[in-house]
RNA sequence: GACCCCGUAGCUCAGCUGGAUAGAGCACUUGCCUUCUAAGCAAGUGGUCGCAGGUUCGAAUCCUGCCGGGGUCGCCA
């Protein structure tokens, strides 16, 4: 089975690397677009700093890369709080209130500070002058959707290895998670200003399509008219093969029906494969999925002479020997015998044990061949790979990582991404799925019945590291219970409020760019200026997501958005002042409009992210 | 035996890579439809963050060791 098949987490120590976003250097805040109120007073915190250096107030060389800006849990202390004079205390031998007291007395001088509290043990709250929050929603108008773009990955190129589904059928539900994590991962690495390259490696090599062949050769026979009976053990029995076959019939006629398997074997396989990969793009494409690479393990690797130029490769750095491995302790050691093969020093690089190259009949082990794979990755010029594989290949990491960097000399970097099995279910009952019945359920079947989009945002409402129950019944509900249709809700529900204003005032011009020139002073209750702080926090989120590798993190993120908007939009309903459109009220409309259209194109942008087509209504 | 992942409210899960009284949905109790779609909103009940140590001004979060669950372990891919 390939690579994609399903749950769970991710190597914490590849993501363990430098800064979140909006930390240390000072040059980010200003890449990162005139947004991100916390990497700008994480920048002004900098500031200050050196002021107080240059007064003598503060020693030289402090260093504020553990310190953070952030948004504090209690809103009841203030728009953004740091923790830097927690951290800076012990190096400047001074206590952590009077740190908090000079660097709150540098803050304070900032235009856009309302006010400026030391709590705790030494907390600098900020409150922010509202008129901060207004221009965000004016910043939001004009940007559209491209609001949350950041320069974070500074162009730098980025290789997505994802799915990568053997081609010997459909892909089928397993399949899912993978394809969508990859693919929002990629597109949110996009968003946050790397350079991605979504790639697709095919297994075509192995014995697997070998059986693919004689599965198909069999089906040929059928469609010849001749009864070779049931599919034979071992061999792929799915109906999706019998098209395949007949087509071959057609053309071919019978001369293959009785020939020594030698002489069909490779126009079979080279045929099955192709066919396969045209049905699994056919399905990636169902479900919205565009790989720009794909990359073939016989054609491009093996015939190419690749796996030798990476093993050669390995050789000159005396990495590869002939050896014996020990049998692994506590299994039965079964059929295990004592064998010599061609193995690779993983152990150098952090791997367990040796890993073979070869098989005993001569061929390259899978390994070999990916391990050219990656080869081939760094050789195009990536440096940072990434490769979103499911759980049941968690025991292959090390060895690639090691692979990858022997072969790079440690140039390049490897992060997998494990994602865990989901759980089909309905109505809580799992829906049983036999192989060899055929009785799987595919992508096709799941994506016809309840849309990509739901598929997509719903394979995201859990870490890649937990497994994922996704339930029919559930996910065609239309409730809260399901998130799909509360993030879309509130979308249809920012649509609606758009519509309702253009019938209640005539010739109303409610643009983006006539929004954002409304009279956003009145913004003034607490709950609207809440939700525009919220809106604020979209790229600090996007950023730590991407730094992450999680882009669950935006769905959950739209959820709460959702939450927030249908929770203003209730207000409505006790307090008619409170109402979006206000009858009579032109400039207040207005206002209200401007930020609910700047909600509607903060959740469009991060739909749009998760590969999901924001809903106009929901009827 | 080894490696990887998980263990947070009765259930399903978040928890911003170490911060201030641990959050949401479901379930249960109770309110809100002459109302911009109530497909929604509000309030209440509910937690020794698996256990035990350690690091730290500060730990659900980092480290070590246990316990429980899942995955993987030579010539499969």
């Amino acid at each position: 089975m390939a690579r994609a098949q399903v749950r769970q987490a991710c190597d914490r120590r590849l993501h363990r690397r430098h800064d979140r976003s909006f930390r240390p250097n000072r040059t980010q805040a200003t890449l990162q677009g005139p947004m991100n109120v916390f990497a700008e007073f994480h920048a002004a915190l900098a500031k200050s700093l050196d002021a107080l250096v240059a007064e003598g107030k503060l020693q030289a060389g402090l260093d504020l890369s553990r310190a953070v800006v952030e948004p504090p849990r209690d809103a009841a202390h203030g728009d953004l709080s740091t923790n830097a004079a927690l951290v800076l205390a012990k190096a400047a031998r001074t206590k952590p209130r009077d740190v908090a007291q000079l660097l709150a007395d540098k803050l304070a001088l900032d235009p856009r500070v309302a006010a400026v509290e030391i709590a705790g043990p030494g907390f600098v709250n900020l409150r922010l002058k509202q008129s901060v929050w207004r221009d965000i929603a004016r910043a939001i108008l004009m940007l559209g959707e491209r609001y949350g773009d950041g320069a974070m990955g500074d162009g730098k190129a980025v290789n997505v290895e994802y799915v990568s589904a053997n081609p010997t059928g459909p892909m089928h539900v397993g399949h899912c998670r993978g394809a969508v994590v990859g693919d929002a991962l990629a597109a949110l690495l996009e968003k946050t200003g790397h350079t991605v390259t979504r790639e697709y490696y095919i297994n075509d090599a192995g014995a697997q399509v070998d059986q693919l062949a004689r599965s198909v050769h069999h089906r040929y026979r059928e469609a010849l008219g001749e009864n070779p009976g049931p599919v034979p053990e071992g061999l792929y029995p799915g109906d999706y093969l019998k098209p395949v076959a007949e087509a071959l019939a057609r053309e071919l006629g019978p001369k293959y029906r009785a020939a020594p398997e030698a002489e069909w074997l490779p126009v079979f396989r080279t045929r099955a494969v192709a066919e396969m990969m045209a049905l699994i793009r056919d399905d990636l494409k169902a479900l919205g999925v565009e790989h720009k690479v794909f990359t073939s393990e016989k054609r491009d690797l093996v015939e190419h002479g690749r796996v030798e130029e990476a093993v050669e490769r390995l050789k000159l750095r005396d990495l590869v020997y002939t050896g014996v491995l020990e049998p692994p302790k506590g299994m039965k050691p079964d059929d295990w015998e004592p064998r010599p093969q061609l193995l690779f020093r993983a152990t150098q690089f952090g791997d367990d044990v040796d890993r073979p190259l070869a098989k005993s009949d001569g061929a390259w082990t899978y390994f070999a061949a990916d391990m050219a794979y990656h080869l081939d990755k760094y050789r195009r010029g990536f440096v940072r790979l990434i490769d979103v594989w499911g759980a049941d290949h968690g025991g292959y990491v090390k060895r690639v990582d090691a692979a990858v960097k022997a072969l790079s000399e440690g140039r390049a970097t490897l992060e997998v991404k494990l994602c865990q099995m989901v759980n089909l279910l309905d109505k809580g009952e799992p829906v049983k799925m036999s192989k060899r019945a055929g009785t799987f359920v595919t992508l096709r079947d799941v994506v016809n019945e309840v849309g990509a989009d739901v598929v997509r945002f719903v394979m995201l409402t859990r870490k890649p590291d937990q497994h994922l129950d996704f339930d029919f019944a559930k996910v065609r509900e239309q409730s809260k219970d399901n998130p799909v249709f509360y993030v879309q809700y509130a979308h249809a529900r920012h649509r609606s409020a758009l519509r309702l204003a253009a019938r209640e005032f005539e010739g109303l011009d409610a643009s983006e760019a006539a929004l954002a020139k409304a009279d956003l002073d009145r913004l003034a209750d607490a709950e609207e200026i809440a939700l525009l702080r919220l809106l604020s926090s979209y790229p600090r989120m996007l950023e730590a997501a991407a730094e992450a590798g999680e882009p669950h993190r935006v769905a959950f993120w739209l959820y709460d958005l959702a939450s927030a908007f249908h929770q203003l939009w209730s207000r409505g309903n006790a307090e008619p002042a409170m109402r979006f459109v206000v009858p009579g009220d032109r400039e207040t409309t207005l206002a209200r409009l401007a930020l609910v259209r700047a909600v509607g194109v903060t959740i469009a942008s991060g739909l749009r992210l998760l590969g999901v087509a924001p809903a106009e209504e929901l009827r």
